[in-house]
DNA sequence: CTTTTTGCAAAGCGTTTGCATTGAA
DNA sequence: TTCAATGCAAACGCTTTGCAAAAAG
Protein backbone atom coordinates (compact mmCIF):
# COMPACT_ATOMS: atom_id res chain seq x y z
CA UNK A 1 0.00 0.00 0.00
CA UNK A 2 2.72 2.33 0.63
CA UNK A 3 4.71 0.71 -2.17
CA UNK A 4 1.92 1.63 -4.29
CA UNK A 5 1.79 5.18 -3.48
CA UNK A 6 5.33 5.59 -4.02
CA UNK A 7 5.41 4.47 -7.39
CA UNK A 8 2.43 6.18 -8.42
CA UNK A 9 4.12 9.69 -7.10
CA UNK A 10 7.44 8.64 -9.03
CA UNK A 11 5.48 7.65 -12.14
CA UNK A 12 3.87 11.09 -12.43
CA UNK A 13 6.04 13.26 -10.73
CA UNK A 14 5.04 13.64 -7.87
CA UNK A 15 7.08 14.73 -4.61
CA UNK A 16 6.16 12.82 -1.71
CA UNK A 17 5.43 15.11 1.48
CA UNK A 18 3.95 14.67 4.19
CA UNK A 19 1.14 15.83 3.77
CA UNK A 20 0.72 13.90 1.03
CA UNK A 21 1.30 10.60 2.49
CA UNK A 22 -1.46 11.38 5.64
CA UNK A 23 -4.18 12.63 3.11
CA UNK A 24 -3.78 9.37 1.11
CA UNK A 25 -3.65 6.97 4.66
CA UNK A 26 -7.17 8.75 5.15
CA UNK A 27 -8.99 8.13 1.95
CA UNK A 28 -7.86 4.61 1.90
CA UNK A 29 -8.26 3.89 5.55
CA UNK A 30 -11.79 5.65 5.44
CA UNK A 31 -14.73 3.14 5.01
CA UNK A 32 -16.80 5.82 4.89
CA UNK A 33 -15.98 7.53 1.12
CA UNK A 34 -15.41 10.76 2.82
CA UNK A 35 -16.20 14.13 1.66
CA UNK A 36 -13.48 16.67 1.57
CA UNK A 37 -14.25 18.37 4.42
CA UNK A 38 -14.23 15.27 6.31
CA UNK A 39 -10.96 14.23 4.90
CA UNK A 40 -9.74 18.24 5.71
CA UNK A 41 -11.18 17.30 9.42
CA UNK A 42 -9.02 14.47 9.52
CA UNK A 43 -5.64 15.60 8.78
CA UNK A 44 -5.95 18.60 10.62
CA UNK A 45 -5.20 16.42 13.94
CA UNK A 46 -1.94 15.61 12.26
CA UNK A 47 -1.49 18.60 10.19
CA UNK A 48 -3.10 21.41 12.50
CA UNK A 49 -1.61 24.27 9.91
CA UNK A 50 -2.51 22.31 7.11
CA UNK A 51 -4.85 24.79 5.07
CA UNK A 52 -7.57 23.52 2.67
CA UNK A 53 -6.63 24.39 -0.56
CA UNK A 54 -3.78 22.17 0.04
CA UNK A 55 -6.51 19.17 0.34
CA UNK A 56 -8.56 20.38 -2.73
CA UNK A 57 -5.30 19.98 -4.70
CA UNK A 58 -3.96 16.71 -3.59
CA UNK A 59 -7.56 15.25 -3.78
CA UNK A 60 -7.55 16.71 -7.71
CA UNK A 61 -3.97 15.52 -7.98
CA UNK A 62 -5.14 11.86 -6.88
CA UNK A 63 -8.15 11.73 -8.62
CA UNK A 64 -6.06 13.01 -12.01
CA UNK A 65 -3.05 10.26 -11.34
CA UNK A 66 -5.84 7.75 -10.33
CA UNK A 67 -5.04 6.59 -7.24
CA UNK A 68 -7.94 7.61 -5.55
CA UNK A 69 -11.60 7.65 -7.79
CA UNK A 70 -14.35 10.32 -7.21
CA UNK A 71 -17.61 8.50 -5.49
CA UNK A 72 -19.76 8.30 -8.43
CA UNK A 73 -22.20 9.86 -8.61
CA UNK A 74 -21.51 13.32 -8.51
CA UNK A 75 -22.13 16.08 -11.35
CA UNK A 76 -20.88 19.36 -11.19
CA UNK A 77 -24.26 20.98 -12.45
CA UNK A 78 -27.80 19.52 -10.93
CA UNK A 79 -29.66 17.99 -14.18
CA UNK A 80 -33.02 17.72 -14.09
CA UNK A 81 -35.79 15.20 -15.59
CA UNK A 82 -39.49 15.96 -15.97
CA UNK A 83 -39.85 12.42 -16.60
CA UNK A 84 -41.12 11.37 -13.36
CA UNK A 85 -41.83 7.74 -13.28
CA UNK A 86 -38.99 5.27 -12.03
CA UNK A 87 -36.64 4.68 -14.84
CA UNK A 88 -32.85 4.14 -15.81
CA UNK A 89 -30.16 6.46 -17.52
CA UNK A 90 -27.47 5.92 -20.02
CA UNK A 91 -25.10 8.94 -19.96
CA UNK A 92 -23.52 9.89 -23.68
CA UNK A 93 -19.68 10.77 -22.64
CA UNK A 94 -19.33 12.86 -25.61
CA UNK A 95 -22.66 15.11 -26.09
CA UNK A 96 -23.86 14.95 -22.29
CA UNK A 97 -26.85 13.96 -23.06
CA UNK A 98 -28.80 11.70 -20.81
CA UNK A 99 -31.48 9.10 -22.04
CA UNK A 100 -33.85 7.70 -20.01
CA UNK A 101 -33.96 3.78 -20.02
CA UNK A 102 -37.13 2.05 -19.14
CA UNK A 103 -37.18 -0.26 -16.54
CA UNK A 104 -37.57 -3.39 -19.02
CA UNK A 105 -35.23 -2.45 -21.57
CA UNK A 106 -32.06 -3.81 -19.29
CA UNK A 107 -32.22 -7.02 -17.90
CA UNK A 108 -33.46 -7.51 -14.29
CA UNK A 109 -31.13 -7.22 -11.88
CA UNK A 110 -31.26 -10.04 -8.90
CA UNK A 111 -29.99 -9.48 -5.94
CA UNK A 112 -28.04 -12.26 -4.19
CA UNK A 113 -28.92 -13.29 -0.26
CA UNK A 114 -25.87 -12.07 1.41
CA UNK A 115 -26.37 -8.66 0.25
CA UNK A 116 -30.35 -8.42 1.15
CA UNK A 117 -29.81 -10.00 4.62
CA UNK A 118 -27.20 -6.73 5.17
CA UNK A 119 -29.25 -4.07 3.35
CA UNK A 120 -32.56 -3.40 3.23
CA UNK A 121 -32.82 -2.51 -0.41
CA UNK A 122 -35.10 0.87 -1.05
CA UNK A 123 -34.43 1.47 -4.35
CA UNK A 124 -31.47 1.22 -7.37
CA UNK A 125 -30.61 3.04 -10.02
CA UNK A 126 -28.62 1.83 -12.59
CA UNK A 127 -26.05 4.42 -14.83
CA UNK A 128 -24.78 3.22 -18.15
CA UNK A 129 -22.29 5.19 -19.94
CA UNK A 130 -20.80 5.32 -23.04
CA UNK A 131 -21.34 7.01 -27.02
CA UNK A 132 -24.70 7.11 -28.10
CA UNK A 133 -25.65 6.26 -31.34
CA UNK A 134 -25.45 9.69 -33.09
CA UNK A 135 -22.46 10.33 -31.60
CA UNK A 136 -20.98 7.29 -32.46
CA UNK A 137 -21.66 8.73 -36.42
CA UNK A 138 -19.78 11.52 -35.48
CA UNK A 139 -15.98 12.68 -35.56
CA UNK A 140 -16.17 14.85 -32.61
CA UNK A 141 -18.41 16.88 -30.70
CA UNK A 142 -16.92 20.35 -29.91
CA UNK A 143 -20.16 21.77 -28.41
CA UNK A 144 -21.32 21.35 -25.41
CA UNK A 145 -25.28 21.22 -25.56
CA UNK A 146 -25.74 22.11 -21.55
CA UNK A 147 -24.85 25.30 -21.60
CA UNK A 148 -22.09 25.98 -19.33
CA UNK B 1 -50.05 17.40 -19.13
CA UNK B 2 -51.16 21.02 -19.24
CA UNK B 3 -54.14 19.92 -16.41
CA UNK B 4 -51.11 17.84 -14.54
CA UNK B 5 -49.70 20.98 -13.87
CA UNK B 6 -52.42 22.73 -12.66
CA UNK B 7 -53.40 20.35 -10.59
CA UNK B 8 -49.72 20.15 -9.14
CA UNK B 9 -50.09 23.53 -8.29
CA UNK B 10 -53.31 23.76 -6.70
CA UNK B 11 -53.00 20.69 -4.33
CA UNK B 12 -49.53 22.53 -3.26
CA UNK B 13 -50.69 25.94 -3.31
CA UNK B 14 -48.53 27.14 -5.65
CA UNK B 15 -49.34 30.00 -7.83
CA UNK B 16 -49.84 28.93 -12.15
CA UNK B 17 -47.33 32.07 -13.40
CA UNK B 18 -46.12 32.58 -16.73
CA UNK B 19 -42.39 32.04 -15.78
CA UNK B 20 -43.32 28.65 -14.19
CA UNK B 21 -45.26 27.43 -16.86
CA UNK B 22 -42.31 28.50 -19.21
CA UNK B 23 -40.06 26.99 -17.13
CA UNK B 24 -41.91 23.57 -17.14
CA UNK B 25 -42.59 22.98 -20.68
CA UNK B 26 -38.81 23.60 -21.09
CA UNK B 27 -38.14 20.83 -18.74
CA UNK B 28 -40.92 18.26 -20.35
CA UNK B 29 -39.91 19.14 -23.78
CA UNK B 30 -36.08 18.48 -23.29
CA UNK B 31 -34.40 15.35 -24.21
CA UNK B 32 -31.57 16.61 -22.83
CA UNK B 33 -32.33 16.57 -19.25
CA UNK B 34 -31.46 19.94 -19.00
CA UNK B 35 -29.09 21.98 -16.56
CA UNK B 36 -30.16 24.88 -14.64
CA UNK B 37 -28.03 27.44 -16.86
CA UNK B 38 -29.50 25.53 -19.88
CA UNK B 39 -33.15 26.21 -18.60
CA UNK B 40 -32.26 29.77 -17.68
CA UNK B 41 -31.10 30.62 -21.43
CA UNK B 42 -33.66 29.00 -22.72
CA UNK B 43 -36.55 30.57 -20.32
CA UNK B 44 -34.58 34.01 -21.15
CA UNK B 45 -36.06 33.92 -24.65
CA UNK B 46 -39.63 33.83 -23.46
CA UNK B 47 -38.80 36.47 -20.51
CA UNK B 48 -35.80 38.52 -21.35
CA UNK B 49 -35.97 39.61 -17.75
CA UNK B 50 -36.16 36.65 -15.71
CA UNK B 51 -33.36 36.74 -13.03
CA UNK B 52 -31.55 33.98 -12.07
CA UNK B 53 -32.73 33.36 -8.97
CA UNK B 54 -36.34 32.48 -9.85
CA UNK B 55 -35.41 29.81 -11.98
CA UNK B 56 -33.52 27.96 -9.01
CA UNK B 57 -36.14 29.08 -6.78
CA UNK B 58 -38.93 27.24 -9.20
CA UNK B 59 -37.06 24.24 -9.90
CA UNK B 60 -36.36 23.60 -6.39
CA UNK B 61 -40.34 23.85 -5.88
CA UNK B 62 -40.95 21.65 -9.01
CA UNK B 63 -38.68 18.60 -7.43
CA UNK B 64 -40.28 19.39 -4.00
CA UNK B 65 -43.60 19.04 -4.97
CA UNK B 66 -42.26 16.31 -7.12
CA UNK B 67 -43.53 17.43 -10.62
CA UNK B 68 -39.65 17.23 -11.68
CA UNK B 69 -37.20 15.09 -10.39
CA UNK B 70 -33.47 15.83 -10.04
CA UNK B 71 -30.96 13.26 -11.84
CA UNK B 72 -30.31 10.61 -9.82
CA UNK B 73 -26.23 11.36 -9.91
CA UNK B 74 -25.90 14.86 -8.35
CA UNK B 75 -24.95 15.11 -4.80
CA UNK B 76 -23.84 17.86 -2.86
CA UNK B 77 -20.11 16.97 -2.61
CA UNK B 78 -17.05 15.15 -3.75
CA UNK B 79 -16.93 12.04 -2.12
CA UNK B 80 -13.77 9.77 -2.60
CA UNK B 81 -12.72 6.40 -2.64
CA UNK B 82 -8.67 4.40 -2.56
CA UNK B 83 -10.69 0.97 -3.73
CA UNK B 84 -9.74 1.91 -7.45
CA UNK B 85 -11.24 -1.37 -8.62
CA UNK B 86 -14.71 -1.34 -10.56
CA UNK B 87 -17.63 -1.67 -7.69
CA UNK B 88 -21.12 -0.79 -7.23
CA UNK B 89 -22.04 1.28 -4.22
CA UNK B 90 -24.50 1.30 -1.90
CA UNK B 91 -25.70 4.03 0.04
CA UNK B 92 -27.34 4.61 3.12
CA UNK B 93 -29.90 7.27 3.66
CA UNK B 94 -29.75 7.45 6.69
CA UNK B 95 -26.08 7.51 7.84
CA UNK B 96 -25.02 8.86 4.53
CA UNK B 97 -22.27 6.16 4.47
CA UNK B 98 -21.53 4.45 1.16
CA UNK B 99 -20.64 0.89 1.03
CA UNK B 100 -18.27 -0.70 -1.37
CA UNK B 101 -20.12 -3.67 -3.07
CA UNK B 102 -18.02 -5.96 -5.27
CA UNK B 103 -19.74 -6.71 -8.72
CA UNK B 104 -19.75 -10.90 -7.87
CA UNK B 105 -22.84 -9.73 -5.14
CA UNK B 106 -24.96 -8.33 -7.69
CA UNK B 107 -26.71 -10.28 -10.00
CA UNK B 108 -25.27 -9.93 -13.29
CA UNK B 109 -27.25 -7.90 -15.32
CA UNK B 110 -28.10 -8.58 -18.73
CA UNK B 111 -28.58 -5.76 -21.12
CA UNK B 112 -31.03 -6.32 -24.11
CA UNK B 113 -30.40 -6.18 -27.99
CA UNK B 114 -32.52 -3.49 -28.96
CA UNK B 115 -30.33 -1.39 -26.28
CA UNK B 116 -26.86 -2.94 -27.53
CA UNK B 117 -27.66 -1.77 -31.24
CA UNK B 118 -28.23 1.50 -29.78
CA UNK B 119 -25.95 2.43 -27.26
CA UNK B 120 -22.36 1.44 -27.35
CA UNK B 121 -21.67 0.68 -23.60
CA UNK B 122 -18.45 1.51 -21.84
CA UNK B 123 -19.25 0.86 -18.27
CA UNK B 124 -22.40 0.87 -15.93
CA UNK B 125 -22.74 1.21 -12.06
CA UNK B 126 -25.66 -0.07 -10.04
CA UNK B 127 -26.25 2.31 -7.20
CA UNK B 128 -28.39 1.17 -4.44
CA UNK B 129 -30.44 3.12 -1.67
CA UNK B 130 -31.48 1.75 1.37
CA UNK B 131 -30.71 1.63 5.07
CA UNK B 132 -27.56 -0.46 6.12
CA UNK B 133 -27.61 -2.93 9.30
CA UNK B 134 -26.32 -0.85 11.47
CA UNK B 135 -29.31 1.93 10.82
CA UNK B 136 -31.63 -0.35 10.79
CA UNK B 137 -30.75 -1.78 14.32
CA UNK B 138 -30.98 1.93 15.27
CA UNK B 139 -34.10 4.48 16.32
CA UNK B 140 -32.68 7.48 14.82
CA UNK B 141 -29.68 8.86 13.88
CA UNK B 142 -29.24 12.66 14.38
CA UNK B 143 -25.22 12.57 13.85
CA UNK B 144 -24.35 13.42 9.88
CA UNK B 145 -21.13 11.19 10.00
CA UNK B 146 -19.41 13.21 6.74
CA UNK B 147 -18.45 16.17 8.99
CA UNK B 148 -20.79 18.77 6.54
C1' DC C 1 20.38 23.93 -6.44
C1' DT C 2 16.12 23.30 -9.02
C1' DT C 3 11.42 22.50 -9.07
C1' DT C 4 7.32 21.37 -6.83
C1' DT C 5 4.33 22.06 -2.96
C1' DT C 6 2.54 24.52 0.78
C1' DG C 7 -0.12 28.16 3.20
C1' DC C 8 -2.26 32.44 2.82
C1' DA C 9 -5.30 35.66 0.92
C1' DA C 10 -8.09 37.03 -2.63
C1' DA C 11 -10.93 35.94 -6.41
C1' DG C 12 -14.46 33.11 -8.77
C1' DC C 13 -18.70 31.15 -9.36
C1' DG C 14 -22.88 28.62 -8.46
C1' DT C 15 -26.56 29.11 -5.21
C1' DT C 16 -29.33 31.27 -1.60
C1' DT C 17 -31.52 35.03 0.91
C1' DG C 18 -33.81 39.60 2.19
C1' DC C 19 -36.69 42.92 0.59
C1' DA C 20 -39.59 46.00 -2.00
C1' DT C 21 -42.51 45.60 -5.99
C1' DT C 22 -45.52 43.08 -8.89
C1' DG C 23 -49.01 39.94 -9.99
C1' DA C 24 -52.18 35.80 -9.21
C1' DA C 25 -56.32 34.37 -7.08
C1' DT D 1 -57.53 42.95 -1.38
C1' DT D 2 -54.40 39.41 0.23
C1' DC D 3 -50.55 36.66 0.00
C1' DA D 4 -47.25 34.46 -2.84
C1' DA D 5 -43.84 35.15 -6.65
C1' DT D 6 -40.65 38.00 -9.04
C1' DG D 7 -36.42 40.77 -9.82
C1' DC D 8 -32.61 42.87 -7.88
C1' DA D 9 -28.64 43.09 -5.12
C1' DA D 10 -26.05 41.43 -1.61
C1' DA D 11 -24.53 37.49 0.96
C1' DC D 12 -22.99 32.82 1.32
C1' DG D 13 -20.16 28.71 0.82
C1' DC D 14 -17.46 25.68 -1.81
C1' DT D 15 -13.63 25.73 -4.97
C1' DT D 16 -9.84 27.74 -7.50
C1' DT D 17 -5.89 30.77 -8.32
C1' DG D 18 -1.62 33.80 -7.74
C1' DC D 19 2.24 34.31 -5.18
C1' DA D 20 6.08 34.19 -1.88
C1' DA D 21 8.17 31.03 1.40
C1' DA D 22 9.31 26.30 2.44
C1' DA D 23 10.38 21.65 1.39
C1' DA D 24 11.43 17.59 -1.67
C1' DG D 25 14.64 15.30 -4.75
Amino acid sequence: MKKKFYDFCKKNNLKVTPQRIEIYKIVINSKEHPSLSMVYKSVKKKFPNISIDTVYRTLRKFVEIGIVKEVENYEDFRRYDGFTENHHHFHCIKCYKIFDIPYNEVGKLSINDFFNKNFEILDYKIILKGICKKCKSKKENTKNPLGF
